[in-house]
This record gives C-alpha cells, sequence and structure tokens, in this order.
RNA sequence: GGGCGAGUAGCUCAGUUGGUCUAGAGCAUCUGCCUUACAAGCAGAGGGUCGGGGGUUCGACUCCCUCCUCGCCCA
C-alpha cells in the first residue's frame, strides 16, 4: 500500500477521519458488563450555553488522557459525557432572544416559555460538545446526559422530597443574596468579592425635640428608610446613659429606639450602627435578637420601593446620590469619608448583590458536610495536589444553608405543593401530597413557583449519569462504574460542586462518588491574568486547534501545566494565536519526520534479496541495546508518573526520549548501521528492530497524542483501517532490558562525540572537513566499547580516521579530557595557540576547583563517618578520575606552551 | 485579619525523602550548517549561586526561623 507522505505533519485532514472512524467502530463504548476491571470519570458537564475555552481544553485533554491510557491497559472504560442546564445562565439567553421580539417570558407565561427554553437547548445545546470532538475526546456519547433529562429530573425531585421529609430541607425568610438583575436567590457560591471604592456617610441622628444628636455611619444611606434601631455596644461608656431612648432617622422622620448588641463594634465608626434588618445579614440576626421590625425598602429590580415616597422606583445607587443630597441640604450629614471594603457581586450578571429578605428553601448542611469531610480526611477521596484538603477542610467546617430555590422558570420545580389554607409538602405529584398531607381529592393545591438551583442537580451527577433511581437503588451501570475513578476539575468549583457530590453520593447512595480528584491549572494570558470572556484575552482554541493541530494543543497544554500551579502562555487574541502551541506542534512534526526517515530507508531495501520470515537472528548492537534499554525506563517512568499524576512530567518524559534519544541519537546510529549493513537481509533486520521501538513510541504516546499516533501507526503498522492503536495494550516495561551499565556506557560515547563536535567548533573548523582523531583509553573495558563503535563515533563527530591507543600522540593536535578518556583532533594548519591554551587553562582551573573541593570532602572525618558508602566511593573514584585527566590537561597545556 | 501557593538563567519552568547538582530544560540570544526524516531542523556557545537575612548540619536550591514581593481562597 503506498501512502502520501508529506514532508511536514497536517494534521487537517487525519484528525476528522480517525475521529469519525472511532466513532464508526464505537470503540469508546462502554459495557457495564464486561468482566474486565472498571475504570470510569465523570466529564464536569458543561452549560448548555458554553463555548469551548481553555479551561475546557485542559481539563478534557487530561481527562481523554487517563482514559485512553487506561482502555489500553485493558481496563472496561467509560467516560460520562453530559451538560447541565444552566439555570440563570440559560433563562437569561433565551429571554434576551425574546426581546428582540420585544416579547416578554411573561407575554408567554411559564410553559411556552419552558418550549422555548427547551427549543433553544435542541439547537445550541450541544455546541460545546461538539466541539470537544475537535480534540479527539473518547468519552461513551451514548450516554450523554442533560440535568434536565427525566431520569435525572426524577432524581432530582426524589431528593428533594427525601431530604424534605428528614428535615434537612426547610423553608424561612432569610435575607439572601438577591440578584437584581436576574431577580432571584444566589447561594453563596454564587457571589464574588470585590474590593470598592466608595464614602463612609456619618449622618446625624437627631432627638426628639432636641437639637442633640447621635453620630452614625454607613456606607449605604439609601437604606436608611428600612432602619429600624441604633445599636450601640453595651459595654460602650460614651453611649450607655441612651440606651432604651429614641432617636430620628435623618430626613425619613421615623423615631427609632437606641438598643445594646454585641454587634456594635465601639472601635469602628462613631460605635453606634444603623440597624436595617431586611437590607443585612447581620441586622437581620440583631433584628430576631431584639424582635424589631423588618421594614424592606427595595424592590425586586434594585429600585426602591414605595416605603421611600419620592424616591420610589429609583435605582438604589441613583438613590443613594438624591438621598444624600437632600441630607446635605438639610444638613444632616456629619462628615463623608472615603471607603474601601469589600462588596459581593453575582458571578453571573455581574451586578452587585443585593442582601434582601424573601422567603426561600435552604438545606441544612452541618451533616452532609461532616460525612464528606470524613471520607476526604480519611484518604477515601484524594486530592491533587493535596493542599487543597486544607481549603476544603476550612470551607466545610465553617459550612452555612445553601439557598437553594431560584426565582426563576427554567429548571427543576421544586416539588412542594400548598393548600389554599398555606400547609405543605413535598411530594412527586399532587395525589401524594394529597395522600401525605391526609386530604381528599377535591382539595386545590397549588405547586411551589421557584425552581431549583443547577447546582442541586450537578450534585447527583455522579449517579443520575449512570440512570439512578432512587427507589430502584444501585443498578448494574453503578456497580460497574461507582465509584468512578477520577474527576478532573478546575478548584474554583471545589465548593459548588466536589464537595456536594461527596455529600450526595455519601448520603443517598452510602459511597463516595470517586477516588481521586486532580484540580487542574488556572490558565493565565502573559500579563498573569485569567483567560476570561469578559476580560477579552482568549483567543478561541477551535482557531488554535485549526492553526497547530489538536495533538499539538494537547501536548502543549499539558507540556506547560505544572501540578498545582497556574499556566501562564502568551496570548494574541488579535491574530487567534497562541505562540507557544508551536512546541506541541514542532514535536508532532518530529514524531512525524522519524517515521518518514523509518519508512524512506524501509522503501530502499531490495526485498528480493530478504528473507522477511528469518529475522530472528539479528544480533543487537551496542546502540539497539541502549535504545531497548531507554525504552524500557522510560515506558516504566510514564506508568509511574501517570499513575501518580504528575502529568506534566508525561510529556517532558516522553518529549526528552523520543527528541534527545531517539531522534538526536538513535536515528543518527541507524543510519550508520544501515549503510554499514553488508546485505539487504542485514538492512531490513536492522530497520526492523527500529520499527518496532517506534511502535512502541506510538503506543506510549497515544494517550496524550491520538490523532498523530493512530495515522502513523496505520501508516508503517497495520493498513487495516478497522484496527486501532487505542485499543491494543500499553507498553509495560521489561526491567530485563534495562541495563545502567548500557546506559553509562553510551553516555561515554555521547560525551566523546560531543567534546570532539565542541573542540571543532572551537577550532571554527567547518561542517563538512572531516579530520583524524586519536583517543587515548587506559580502561580495557572502554577501549572495547570503543572498538565496537569506533564507526558510529566517526560519522557522528566527522572523523577521517580514529585511532584508538595508536603509539604517540600528533604533535599538530588539539586534546581534550573526559572521564580521563584523552581525545586528540589532529588539524593540518596552523593551530590558534593562544585560544588553545586560554581554553586549556579553563579546564584546568575548573578541575583544580572541582579537586579542592572532592579533596576537602573526603578529607573530613565527620564526611566518611556519615555519608552513604556508595556516595564515598562514588566520590573517591570522581577525585581519581579528575586527578588523572588535570595530569593530562597540564602536560598538554605544557606542550602547547613550549610551542608558542 | 486568617488560610493556601509561589519567588531558581532575559522569559516559562524542572530539580521526588539534604550528598552522582559549584544547578537542568524549552523559548529567546550569539556562532556555524539547506549533512538525501525534519530549517517546525542540525551542531556549538554565552548566561543563574537558586528573593533577603539568620540557623541546623560534615554538607542546603532542598530542613527550621524571620523578613520582603507576588498570586489565589476565605472573612
Amino acid at each position: 500500500m503506498e501512502f502520501e507522505f508529506s514532508k511536514s505533519y497536517t494534521p487537517e485532514n487525519i484528525e476528522q477521519k480517525w475521529y469519525d472512524q472511532w466513532q464508526n467502530l464505537h470503540l469508546f463504548d462502554a459495557d457495564e458488563h464486561s468482566d474486565k476491571p472498571a475504570y470510569s470519570i465523570l466529564m464536569p458537564p458543561p452549560n448548555v450555553t458554553g463555548i469551548l475555552h481553555f479551561g475546557h481544553v485542559l481539563n478534557i485533554t487530561i481527562q481523554d488522557m487517563f482514559i485512553r491510557w487506561k482502555r489500553m491497559q485493558g481496563y472496561e472504560v467509560c467516560w460520562f459525557p453530559g451538560t447541565d442546564h444552566a439555570g440563570i445562565a440559560t433563562q437569561t439567553r433565551v429571554e434576551k432572544e425574546l426581546a428582540q421580539d420585544k416579547i416578554t417570558r411573561y407575554d408567554l407565561g411559564r410553559e411556552k416559555f419552558i418550549d422555548k427554553v427547551w427549543e433553544w437547548r435542541e439547537k445550541y445545546g450541544e455546541i460545546i460538545l461538539e466541539q470537544m470532538r475537535k480534540l479527539g475526546v473518547s468519552p461513551d456519547w451514548k450516554r450523554t446526559l442533560f440535568t434536565m433529562d427525566e431520569s435525572a429530573s426524577n432524581s432530582v425531585r426524589d431528593v428533594f422530597i427525601k431530604l424534605f421529609d428528614e428535615g434537612l430541607i426547610y423553608k424561612g425568610k432569610r435575607i439572601i443574596n438577591w440578584s437584581p438583575l436576574s431577580q432571584t436567590a444566589l447561594s453563596d457560591e454564587e457571589v464574588e468579592f470585590r474590593e470598592v471604592h466608595e464614602h463612609f456617610y456619618t449622618m446625624r441622628y437627631y432627638f426628639p425635640n432636641s437639637d442633640k444628636y447621635l453620630l452614625v455611619a454607613t456606607v449605604r444611606p439609601e437604606t436608611i428608610y428600612g432602619d429600624v434601631a441604633v445599636a450601640v455596644n453595651p459595654n460602650d461608656e460614651r453611649y450607655k446613659d441612651l440606651i432604651g431612648q429614641n432617636v430620628i432617622v435623618p430626613y425619613v422622620g421615623r423615631e427609632i429606639p437606641i438598643i445594646a448588641d454585641d454587634y456594635a463594634d465601639p472601635t469602628f465608626g462613631t460605635g453606634c450602627v444603623k440597624i436595617t434588618p431586611a437590607h443585612d445579614r447581620n441586622d437581620f440576626l440583631v433584628g430576631e435578637r431584639h424582635n424589631l421590625p423588618q421594614i424592606n425598602s427595595i424592590n425586586p429590580d434594585g429600585t426602591l420601593n414605595v416605603e421611600t415616597g419620592e424616591f420610589n422606583g429609583i435605582e438604589r445607587f441613583k438613590a443613594r446620590k438624591l438621598i444624600v443630597e437632600k441630607l446635605k441640604e438639610n444638613d444632616l450629614i456629619e462628615k463623608i469619608e472615603d471607603y474601601s471594603h469589600n462588596v459581593g457581586f453575582s458571578q453571573r450578571g455581574g451586578e452587585a448583590v443585593e442582601p434582601y429578605l424573601s422567603d426561600q428553601w435552604f438545606v441544612s448542611m452541618k451533616p452532609l458536610a461532616e460525612i464528606a469531610l470524613k471520607a476526604v480526611l480519611d484518604g477515601e477521596v484524594k486530592f491533587y495536589p493535596n493542599h487543597w484538603v486544607k481549603t476544603f477542610e476550612h470551607w466545610m467546617t465553617g459550612i452555612r444553608d445553601w439557598c437553594i430555590s431560584r426565582q426563576l422558570w427554567w429548571g427543576h420545580r421544586i416539588p412542594v405543593y400548598y393548600t389554599e389554607d398555606g400547609r405543605f409538602t413535598a411530594a412527586k405529584n399532587e395525589a401524594e401530597a394529597r395522600q401525605k398531607l391526609g386530604l381528599s381529592d377535591t382539595v386545590i393545591l397549588k405547586q411551589d413557583e421557584d425552581v431549583l438551583d443547577t447546582w442541586f442537580s450537578s450534585w447527583l451527577w455522579p449517579m443520575t449519569t449512570m440512570q439512578w433511581n432512587s427507589e430502584e437503588g444501585n443498578n448494574d451501570i453503578m456497580r460497574k462504574f461507582l465509584p468512578s475513578d477520577l474527576l478532573v476539575t478546575a478548584p474554583d468549583i471545589i465548593f459548588f460542586w466536589v464537595a456536594r457530590m461527596i455529600m450526595a453520593t455519601i448520603k443517598f447512595d452510602n459511597q463516595i462518588p470517586f477516588k481521586d480528584v486532580y484540580f487542574t491549572s488556572t490558565i493565565r494570558d502573559g500579563k498573569g491574568r485569567k483567560l476570561s470572556k469578559s476580560l477579552g484575552n482568549s483567543p478561541d482554541p477551535l482557531n488554535i486547534i485549526a492553526k497547530y493541530g489538536s495533538d499539538a494543543v494537547r501536548f502543549t497544554m499539558l507540556y506547560l501545566a505544572p501540578l498545582g500551579q497556574d499556566i501562564k502562555m502568551d496570548v494574541d487574541v488579535k491574530a487567534q494565536d497562541i505562540p507557544s502551541m508551536e512546541i506541541g506542534r514542532n514535536f508532532a512534526n518530529k514524531i512525524w519526520n522519524a517515521s518518514r526517515f523509518l519508512k524512506f530507508k524501509f522503501d530502499s531495501i531490495n526485498f528480493e534479496q530478504v528473507d522477511k520470515s528469518n529475522g530472528n537472528n539479528y544480533q543487537l548492537t551496542f546502540a539497539d541495546k541502549w535504545i531497548q534499554s531507554r525504552l524500557n525506563s522510560t515506558i516504566q517512568k510514564v506508568n509511574e508518573v501517570l499513575a501518580n499524576y504528575r502529568l506534566n512530567e508525561y510529556s517532558k518524559i516522553i518529549y526528552d526520549f523520543i527528541w534527545r534519544d531517539f531522534c538526536d541519537w538513535y536515528i543518527e546510529i541507524v543510519k550508520v548501521q544501515f549503510a554499514d549493513a553488508a546485505t539487504e537481509q542485514k538492512k531490513y533486520e536492522t530497520l526492523q528492530f527500529a520499527f518496532s521501538v517506534f511502535e512502541e513510541i506510538l503506543r506510549i504516546i497515544h494517550p496524550l497524542m491520538p490523532f498523530i499516533s493512530e495515522e502513523l501507526w496505520h501508516l508503517l503498522f497495520n493498513p487495516n483501517a478497522n484496527a486501532s492503536i487505542s485499543i491494543i495494550v500499553y507498553p509495560k516495561s521489561d526491567s530485563d532490558k534495562i541495563s545502567p551499565e548500557i546506559e553509562s556506557g553510551f553516555e561515554l560515547l555521547q560525551l566523546s562525540v560531543e567534546e570532539i563536535r565542541s573542540l571543532r567548533s572551537s577550532m571554527n573548523i567547518t561542517p563538512s572537513l572531516s579530520l583524524p582523531v586519536h583517543f587515548h583509553i587506559e580502561q580495557d573495558e572502554f577501549v572495547e566499547l570503543f572498538n565496537n563503535v569506533s564507526n558510529v563515533i566517526s560519522v557522528l563527530a566527522k572523523c577521517s580516521s580514529l585511532e584508538i591507543n595508536s603509539g604517540e600522540k600528533p604533535h599538530n593536535s588539539i586534546s581534550s579530557v573526559v572521564r580521563d578518556i584523552e581525545i586528540s583532533i589532529i588539524l593540518d594548519d596552523n593551530i590558534n595557540l593562544q585560544g588553545e591554551l586560554n581554553r586549556l587553562d579553563k579546564e584546568i582551573k575548573r578541575l583544580e576547583g572541582n579537586i579542592f573541593g572532592t579533596e576537602k570532602k573526603l578529607t573530613n572525618e565527620k564526611f566518611l563517618a556519615n555519608a552513604a558508602t556508595d556516595l564515598i566511593e562514588y566520590e573517591t573514584e570522581k577525585l581519581q578520575n579528575m586527578k588523572s585527566s588535570l595530569e593530562k590537561v597540564k602536560l598538554n597545556y605544557e606542550k602547547i606552551k613550549s610551542m608558542v
């Protein structure tokens, strides 16, 4: 079969072809009834509104790598994909679309609006999963789950009912985080705190019928309409006598009491704090303690309400300015100072969150947190990097109840039914509710209007992806794949999601959801800023993939991603470029060309003179044994680092092995061996061995570089299109083939070649000129070694002749000593004597310095007493070596000096 | 204010229990090569004393203390 072997690797045509083929062959389908050991990963569900960003790229690459690695290792592998319904984001998206036709969701009504959202999601909801396919990922797509699917929705409902019945879900009037833009409650985790520079207003609260006043400071003067008291600390001598008296809220005119409460901090501001229970979490608690009224002065959309009279309908920040003006006009402001503090902003809408008093549903987190924390502290669930355990523990021990109700339409509607007289219960349907409440069929019930937080469905992901039915308990899928083996996710959703999945799975299925959690790096631009849509500093990954190839992107991401640290990459949004992707592209090209070399050489063989069946007599050369040893130590290391999640070491190990060992050294030597081969049969056998090494290389890289490895494997080894490298066995290390002796002998060969090249370069010898070289070697075993590889050295180091221990060293030569082996290059022309002297002088100084240091060590009795015997032996040998080398260099120096 | 992480060549980072490291790689720089797999390449070179200070040790980039700088999370 003839293949087009382009000069450089062109991924475009290859990637789609193989992806389609993998799909057609159903290579990624998992079987829960298989006898093979299971390995599974839950894909963190992206939003249906999402588009691929670099966080996904890294995340998905890592997951796919483990999935492919384990699949090749013979596990029954299942990667569960899906998307979540992203309540606020999706609803907002559809509302925006409707707004173009000047329609609001209220115009449509709840049911029709939800139909619209479903339409939207049918059309756009799987875009991100489509995009992921460009990365070559291998999940079991037929198991794709959407959090609003019927099975998942039933689980969400049942779990709510169960927790309600247990008393772990309750309804309460609380201060929650309100998003005026989306007009819904948010959980604490959906709020981001940022420092803002505002002002601190000190206002005068006059005593009735008096010109005396109390100074009270606030950053939110617009909330004065909600003031119901002023609190002072009971131990604050300044105000002790005033407790129980009334003051007048400035401009508002209402009389409110002065109360004593520890919440007032005497050292902060004036020591007096106004209490607005409907607009501040702490004030709310103060209000409860003192039985104060709760006056709400703000509308759900963030404007002030009727309570504020003339400011009714004015947006809160605008109202603040107007109210301050009024206060000033009436001389009610003592002073205004600059003030910086943290304000919460909605993660979705970006607007300042309003602490808002409303009826919401909460989950009691304490009992759930305890079991989840235990699982992590006991090491049942392991975190990589481990330091996240501390962050986790910190959050879990200080956890607050989770506000799960959202004033939205898109999502799982809260399964609570109310009677007209206000009784309620959670149930699957009205009939069940009636039964639970002991009502007759004729009683009219109303379902709660709110929906649940999206995370209330995501926390069931480990079970819902496996088609859990809470009534039936574990099914075959769960028995096979739960707990899953690995979760790969960004650390910023450790509380949102990771913690809650652990809680839910232990709570409802009595087991952990996953054994290992790998937290990925955050990806930043060259200035260290997080890549984000709002900053506009991220190129579209699809453009980058198109430009460099999927394998190159996958490789580069991993290569740049150290465990537990952020990735910094130079990005060019305008040109839609990330220049560092060249690392992966060049590497892919290197691999491509290595195989191109093998193929060309192979094609040059005259097969008429080859007996293909007679390949077992081939005697491995020194270099063959070396690459075999290197290959097996590489395989060993790769399997080890992957098992320990040292991912970027994996990329570095394969990079160094392929580029440095295989291409730079081994292929160059294969050229020599090939040229030296006496017969076509020998050529064939030489190459066969090189091919066998290369085939293992392809398997080693396949988890990270699926496309190029598949393509080359087919081009070189298996033309059957229905075969795939992705389901053949991953290399196992054969420790018998690892030989430290051969590797260190080869290192000597490398050092010698490099020394000759370096000497030539320092003499400005043109590369095309070959020169005679003499070696002077004292150790017999090295003499044998160098005799054996002299031809290789000759070619690699451009020696016109190479003699070992052949009498006197010629006069017109320059020399160098490597590990006590003296190498001389014989020059025709005059030598740059002064340059040579300088070089040798430098070498003498270096050796003397090292000898001094080592001698000091070896004459130190405490060192001899404490250091390992291996080390002492090593140092002693090194010292002898260096001393002997020094003598030789000194002799050379003297000789050159006498010539000057 | 509390917690976590980081500070090693111009840049991005390796350096696993202290000793084969008077420190490595890639990119960038400089020099020379279109050597029939690869110029997305090959060969060679320069460049850091490991944030500052102190301590433990025969020996510290590696352990301890302290200070400085930066990032993230929480309050």
